[in-house]
DNA sequence: TTGTGTCTGTGCGCTGGCGAACGCAGCCGC
DNA sequence: GCGGCTGCGTTCGCCAGCGCACAGACACAA
């Protein structure tokens, strides 16, 4: 794994709150050192606790009858785990994978419903952020459906490059390739394109991004589009 | 069009509430016979209305850069249209397009969130449902990935005989090729081969299901587990 | 040093869907 | 009764991604 950026141990939801509000928000979490590969909630199961990333980054997750899998969203500091509970769920409704390891603030899933019930400014903040994630899992659908594997690949590694804080990150082709829902073999082809482009570089899972607006280019433009969405629904 | 089943005018969602806050939810709608074709909400454009369909039914589809298309959601007498004003929200996040006329109770945007701020009831129906949609909007990302045309066309199928009230429709391959981001070409191939199996009939456009239970056969398991996922939500 | 496991690269035949194009058949209007 | 429009059927070459299989390359441990 290569260097990092200083972590900033900040949740951009969180930050968004007022300042009062984001102390009483944080005084009922806790700092929670996440693993990679950790499981933080699966589908059809009950929520034991919300994650606001810092400088972590989760990955979800459906998984189809027959165990195809397809990544739907991927969540780090701009993002928290446990929507359902923001609509007064109590099951997941996907499969929440670390797949960065690092800190998140994390708060029990009673302690979550009752600050809810209580305060009118973080409900509406997370209903919004409730918002941008339905719009971008259409975009997502479309984008499956539509983009070349290579295309999708450049856009997943320059989200993953924003929610890791840094240009180099730790990812295998095999992983990507269950993100993608593609074979593996796929990955290798787009990225050996993406390298021989003088794009990115990687060796044994270590993945650094070179060009960054070059990777754009080579991206659809969904990868804009996301950020498109979050800015104009929570910007 | 062939002959369809008595119209419930009922919606599942407001019968879900109890009689006297029903009541007054209907007392704000206005009872409005929607037309094929009719366009209800613009992804990026305000939302003037809600709609909660009775016998008609509304796609909702996601516009590509580019020009593609994908439904990404079907929506009848089971739901809403103007989920974002549930969420607090002001803009649409897709195109919704009246697919089979008939009619819907509406309701202003202002008078929406003033009775949503009112009724709990409401308020904790309407999230669950929210919920349930995120749910499936998850599963029809994956479906499109990885389920072959003619599978996708029989969900479509029994989903719109749900929808419609009815075993028989009207609809073009041309417009289930839109729906369905596949081409013409496509759907008639899997059209054919359906009719060939004896499971549906059609002719310029008029469908008609013959055999449900073959059909159901016929289709990916994402039909059966939409519908499980709204029983265990909304059930 | 040798072994073992992980990660990446390549090749082969197959298939589902694509774009483009053309023909035909039913229906409606004049 | 004719013309035109809409909806359906088919064909052709093409390509992205699939399943399968195997080989090299590096890494760490015994």
């Amino acid at each position: 794994m290569l260097r990092a950026k200083q972590p900033s141990h900040t949740n951009q939801l969180l930050d968004g709150l007022s300042a009062g509000e984001r102390d009483r928000v944080l005084a009922l979490c806790d700092f929670a050192e996440l693993a990679a590969g950790q499981i933080l909630t699966e589908a059809g199961k009950p929520i034991s606790h919300v994650y606001f990333p810092t400088d972590s980054f989760i990955s979800l997750v459906t998984v189809m009858a027959g165990g195809a899998t397809l990544e739907v969203a991927l969540v780090g500091n701009e993002g928290m785990i446990g929507v359902s509970l923001v609509l007064g769920g109590q099951l997941a409704s996907v499969n929440a994978t670390v797949q960065g390891a690092g800190p998140a603030w994390r708060m029990s899933a009673v302690r979550f419903r009752r600050v809810m019930r209580n305060s009118k400014e973080l409900s509406e903040a997370l209903n919004r952020y409730v918002t941008v994630r339905m719009s971008q899992l259409g975009q997502v659908a479309g984008c499956t459906r539509f983009h070349v594997v290579e295309q999708r690949l450049a856009r997943w590694l320059l989200m993953t490059g924003d929610r890791a804080h840094s240009a180099s990150f730790h990812m295998t082709h095999e992983l990507l390739a269950f993100a993608l829902g593609v074979r593996r073999v796929g990955v290798t082809r787009a990225a050996t394109a993406l390298q021989k482009g003088r794009l990115i570089e990687y060796s044994r899972g270590d993945i650094a991004i070179l060009d960054r607006k070059g990777l754009e280019r080579a991206s659809c433009g969904c990868y804009g589009a996301d950020l498109a969405t979050y800015a104009r629904i929570l910007g």
